[in-house]
DNA sequence: TTAATATAACACCAAAAGGTTATATATGAA
DNA sequence: TTCATATATAACCTTTTGGTGTTATATTAA
């Protein structure tokens, strides 16, 4: 199991998490330059990675004494499908109108 | 629970509050109908719905003695903004190679 | 071989999240 | 007025989250 503890919606839920990920998006990096980024501790960082690789959104390879973590966006098409259905609501003001006034 | 500001990406990251949404999106509903689609107690119904409003994701308008929730889903634009960053990542496949060589 | 570095693995903590019950208030109907 | 219904709120519980620090292990460089 493991598979879905964190999903990618609890994943990206969390401001810190979504800068590593804009981070890893521009280059791979190990885990102290991932930390020399932000005000909280490597360990602190550490956790975060964990919660992104749960989601499958980043991984992480050995290479020598360093672990290089990499984007892995996949899992994000989940949100994109998901955000699709509301699209009509602000996409299509027409169909929101008619829906507005049915609905009720 | 969450006094503090609830950004549209911790709103959604519960999947209750995302299934609220869809109900909504349906049909605005009073408390007690939409608390009839979930195994959880009314109270907690109630804060869900409270942490969706903080988000501005729904709105709740008293009528009588019922509270009717409406979907409100302008702030999920802010979501879709954001993945659109990440999207070049998977709608071309050769940007991502090319991409992907050059990093590192 | 030894020293420095990078990460892993713990244990620990405070606060937030998600849930519960119980109680109170407001409204509509009889 | 009285009663049933719908919502609001307070108090509390448990698990998770997000953070800390310390110590251990593995790898590289000198």
């Amino acid at each position: 199991m493991g598979a879905a503890k964190h999903d990618v919606f609890q994943a990206i839920a969390d401001p810190t998490r979504r800068e590593m990920l804009r981070l890893l998006a521009v280059k791979n990096l190990p885990i102290s330059e991932i930390t020399a980024h932000f005000p909280i501790s490597r360990t602190a960082v550490v956790k975060h990675l964990h919660i992104l690789s749960e989601a499958q959104l980043v991984q992480g390879t050995k290479v020598g004494r360093e672990k290089i973590y990499q984007l892995h966006p996949d899992p994000l098409v989940e949100v994109k499908d998901w955000l699709s259905f509301y699209e009509q609501f602000w996409s299509n003001k027409l169909a929101l109108l008619k829906y507005q006034m049915e609905k009720d």
